[in-house]
RNA sequence: GGCCCGGUAGUUCAGUUGGUUAGAACGCUAGCCUGUCACGCUAGAGGUCGUGGGUUCGAGCCCCAUCCGGGUCGCCA
């Protein structure tokens, strides 16, 4: 039987009593982290979320407190109640290493099994499939009550930006119209309307664009989305957003707006000035330059375009990519020669095949000679111009592709982030951020062959490309914008579309037809016909934003409770199936399995 | 759905060309110990080698299938 702990009530948390506390009477409550029988002294590490606090006990402690003591394991709930001393040998490593509790009322609230894994920064190592089954007690663990810590904190300094600039929070439906665009829905039957399904939002988007409509001017919400696609690391399917919007705005203004907060965050968050406005890349630059939409700004290694020399070349793939509208470019890897084998080297022409290119040409210039994959090909004194015109030196290692750019680019994009992280080129406590702008509207979709919206239909072209849009829809593009730290997608962004007409055209070039139109977003359509102001707005990656911040490997690590690869969560095992019962109030019949 | 990696005491791991009774560290249990804080010392318990099948005189190890977890590609307007 469990002790009460009527009478008592905490004075301090553990981790926060000092020398100037010395002399009072404490109270504390917490989980037992370690104990320590020396006899006729024990001692015991009492834990709670701000640290850990010694309690001790001796042979002038009550005998039935100092049995109570030795007969605690770890984690185990206890409130212990005394005076706090000054310790005899001090602990240096501990913010509370110069105090103890020296405990004349000790209750065990709780006892507890021996848990499937030890409580503290050694479990790192544990098998994450374990510390998941038992979510609540990795929790426990500092690292982990740490990064939710600064989740609140982010969330906080969220609230109070955004409500001193005169946003007002608003809560969105959860369970909302599915619109079969972008990421599959979560579904939600209808008990009440047999076979008919509500969506949980994938973002607020449409909900925050009526609420301009209805003349709210600012809003934001800290906003659960959810989205029915395969997980990633940086991928969940349920996460939540920093959801904003603003009216009378130009993207300009919202992006001061949103770099205000940023700057804001880093101050209060993380103790760091960042310089604004934040830089800046037009799509096509990061393209050009990065070979993505998010580039790593950390390090260098940009792409370099060898075409105007490869269009003479005597190596026919060369001239013919470049003659027929490709592009041949590279990456040099600086004194990267030591380091990458022959067999590393065949390793990165295995990951630019699997991601799409048809082979990678590469120079290394270890010895005296470079030592060229494709020099038999070349033409006479052909291969001095290419180390020039990449500034070889000896010791380097370009990486060349040659194909189209919608292939050069990415593949290389892809090879530098390797190379990148396998040479360790990128610094440890650095956050650049980077506005990426002028965004297609655009993409071509190889498989319907056609042209999809980049961002949702709602997103406003650039005013000056908007005669494009049926002639040559390819260059048609967008006032949306990226922010990007560390290579990470952070926020999404745009202005929206608020002319009614201008909007049926969009429509219309995505190929959607009226009745389409009608059924997927009808009453968001017929909205803008009562007048909207110009507005726009973005969503930011809580998550995310806390993973880059915290330097975490994965959001499971900034996620109270996640799901894992296949979407289920370890610890209470959904999904999981229902009675016959419910399924037949909601109308539903599952299909017999082959 | 494709590809890659992993699964051996509670935990982290080792385990030889397939060969006797599957080991170590930490943890756990019991005892001793008055200044520990990775306490120390002594003793002890603890294993469906993910699961199923196969090859073999013999399988933790080889083969097939399958489950679970991770990464990644597809996918994520």
């Amino acid at each position: 039987m469990a002790d009460s702990m009527s009478g008592l009530q905490r004075t301090h948390y553990c981790g926060e009593v000092r020398l100037s506390d010395v002399g009072k009477r404490v109270v504390v409550g917490g989980f037992v982290q370690k104990t320590r029988e020396l006899g006729n002294l024990t001692f015991i590490d009492l834990r709670d979320r701000t640290g850990v606090v010694q309690l001790s006990f001796d042979d002038s402690t009550d005998r039935a407190v100092f049995e109570k003591a030795g007969s605690c394991r770890a984690e185990y709930v206890l409130m212990a109640a005394g005076v706090l001393r000054e310790r005899e040998s001090k602990n240096p490593d501990l913010p509370t290493g110069d105090v103890e509790l020296y405990v004349d009322d000790l209750r065990l609230l709780a006892k507890a099994q021996t848990p499937p894994f030890e409580i503290s920064e050694k479990a790192d190592a544990v098998r994450e499939e374990l510390r998941l089954r038992y979510r609540y007690l990795d929790l426990r663990r500092p690292s982990l009550q740490r990064n939710l810590m600064m989740r609140h904190k982010i969330a906080k300094v969220t609230r109070d930006y955004f409500y001193e600039n005169g946003f007002l929070e608003i809560e969105t439906p959860m369970m909302m119209k599915s619109t079969p665009e972008g990421a599959r829905d979560y579904l939600v039957p209808s008990r009440v309307h047999p076979g008919s399904f509500y969506a949980l939002p994938q973002s607020p988007q449409i909900y925050k664009q009526l609420l301009m409509i209805s003349g709210l001017d600012r809003y934001i919400q800290i906003a659960r989305c959810f989205r029915d696609e395969d997980l990633r690391a940086d991928r969940q399917p349920e996460f939540t957003q920093i959801d904003m919007e603003m009216s009378f705005v130009t993207q300009e203004d919202i992006m001061q707006m949103v770099e205000g907060f940023i700057a804001r965050l880093m101050r209060e968050v993380m103790d760091r000035e960042i310089p604004t406005p934040l830089p800046r890349l037009t799509y096509q630059e990061a393209m050009e330059r990065y070979g993505s939409d998010k580039p790593d700004t950390r390090f260098g290694m940009e792409i370099q375009d060898l075409s105007a020399i490869a269009r003479d070349s005597a190596f026919s793939l060369f001239a013919e990519t470049v003659a027929g509208g490709g592009s041949v470019r590279a990456i040099v890897a600086k004194g990267a020669a030591a380091s990458l084998s022959r067999k590393g080297l065949d390793k990165l022409t295995t990951q630019a095949k699997g991601i799409g290119a048809k082979g990678l040409a590469t120079i290394r210039w270890s010895d005296d000679a470079p030592n060229c994959s494709f020099a038999k090909l070349l033409g006479e004194n052909e291969l001095p111009r290419y180390l020039e015109a990449l500034g070889m030196e000896r010791g380097d290692v370009a990486l060349i592709v040659a194909d189209k750019d919608r292939v050069t680019l990415p593949v290389l994009g892809q090879l530098r982030l390797t190379l990148g992280n396998q040479l360790g080129l990128i610094p440890e406590g650095m956050f650049n951020y980077l506005w990426i702008t002028s965004f297609p509207f655009f993409e071509y979709d190889e498989e319907s062959q056609s042209f999809v919206a980049m961002h949702h239909p709602f997103t406003m072209p650039l005013e000056e490309d908007l005669e494009y849009l049926s002639s040559d829809p390819g260059r048609v593009r967008a006032q949306a914008y990226d922010l990007v730290l560390n290579g990470t997608e952070l926020l999404s962004g745009s202005i929206r579309i608020t002319d009614y007409e201008l909007q049926e055209r969009m429509f219309r070039s995505l190929g959607l037809t009226p009745e389409e139109i009608e059924a997927k977003f009808g009453f968001l359509v017929e909205a803008y016909h009562y007048g909207a102001p110009p507005h726009g707005g973005v969503g930011i990656g809580l998550d995310r934003l806390a993973m880059v911040l915290l330097g975490a490997e994965s959001l499971r690590d900034v996620v109270a409770f996640p799901k894992v690869q296949n979407a289920s969560e370890l610890m209470s095992g959904c999904p999981s199936p229902v009675d016959e019962a419910s399924l037949c109030d909601l109308h539903i019949r599952l299909r017999e399995e082959k």
